[in-house]
DNA sequence: AATTAATGATACGACGCCGTATCATTCTAT
DNA sequence: ATAGAATGATACGGCGTCGTATCATTAATT
């Protein structure tokens, strides 16, 4: 998860431009997800986030209050991070497929870790990533359901979202698996449409 | 999560009986449990669990060396509660039930939400869940779907096993709904079975 | 051009929590 | 019975981290 940036790299003093403002906003919420994935919001310091943002201290408070500030705006971006792929005219299977690969993801697993570790304190937090996550993509699926089937969409597409979760996911949550690879992804979506006899033999 | 004791109960000073010391090292882990899975380890205090064990932190260090120790202590002993219940002859539903109740316990929310978020901090205790929680389910589930179907235990039981956690599962990980009732879990796994075709409906 | 605003570098105060020390007290061991 | 071991009550040192303050520096503003 470590970055290794080339860290010789010192920013100019005084009152930035414009878009230097605009680009430290940017490296700032950057460095604070990458901290927060990482380390949670807990273990991970302002101090460090500062520094891997090449800013101080002082600007990360002045532009976003204290830490709680900070972990907030990136929540508030992530919503459209995480319901980004808009486009996708794909068949279900393929669609499947690519939901397995981006769960399993570094990014995923650590923002799925975060989100459950951080559910008390930051409760919104957890219904963002799950209505903007999860049940977009529970959406998805039943649309294609509903196109090549035309009956059920709904609860199957649940169903489905499940299987394809399934307990490798749940390994891969608890740090006891590597990420799969994009074929293994498939093959566990192709699985797992298998089960629930939607896989793209026709039913009649 | 928070139980109202009795405040005013002091304990005796000086050195304790065999029996007081044993009893002490049974509060000291309860507190702990019931601290860690509330709070996180992180967030968890040692003066709130010497508080809540009605001992003084002294005892706690002399007890378990450090707060890492404490931990490590309660992981130990959590193998054996997490895969007791050992006694089951059940049906394949009953037990499908019983695991999904289970599994939306606050007990149980509350272990799952400390090993995803202390993962790699304390892997140990990941793989610990895992094989004594999630893969004994399994098991038992793969040994009702033999005996009854005899045909593809193990991949079904693993697929089934995905299907009774499902989305509902993932909402209270995320805090998002509130623990069920048996009859709600009883439904929820039998919709499951229902989706795999393993219902007490004989196939043929 | 002069003034104001924002930043970097650095230091530091405040706070919380881990872990230890001291003294009185009670049980165990011999 | 006497000495030693373990605990409660309490205080406190040490450390890490959040958040703020100071001064020099640079850009925006007028």
């Amino acid at each position: 998860m470590e970055s290794a940036h080339s860290e010789p790299l010192e920013r100019k003093r005084g009152r930035p431009t414009e878009a230097g403002r605009i680009e430290r906003q940017e490296q700032i919420l950057d460095a604070a997800l990458s901290n927060f994935l990482e380390y949670g919001f807990g273990n991970a310091t302002v101090d460090r986030i500062a520094a891997d943002a090449r800013v101080t201290k002082r600007t990360i408070y002045s532009y976003f209050g204290n830490k709680d500030g900070v972990f907030t705006e990136m929540q508030r971006r992530l919503a459209d991070t995480v319901s980004g792929d808009t486009q996708n005219p794909d068949t279900l299977e393929s669609l499947a497929a690519r939901i397995v690969f981006g769960l399993h993801s570094a990014q995923m697993i650590g923002l799925h870790r975060l989100v459950i570790a951080e559910s008390l304190r930051f409760p919104d937090l957890a219904r963002t990533l799950h209505d903007n996550g999860d049940m977009r993509h529970v959406a998805r699926l039943a649309e294609h359901i509903d196109a090549e089937r035309g009956w059920g969409a709904t609860d199957r597409a649940e169903t489905l979202y499940a299987l394809l979760l399934g307990e490798d996911y749940r390994r891969r949550l608890l740090g006891l698996i590597e990420p799969i690879t994009a074929d293994a992804a498939a093959g566990h979506a192709y699985s797992a449409l298998k089960h629930l006899g939607l896989t793209d033999v026709q039913v009649r």
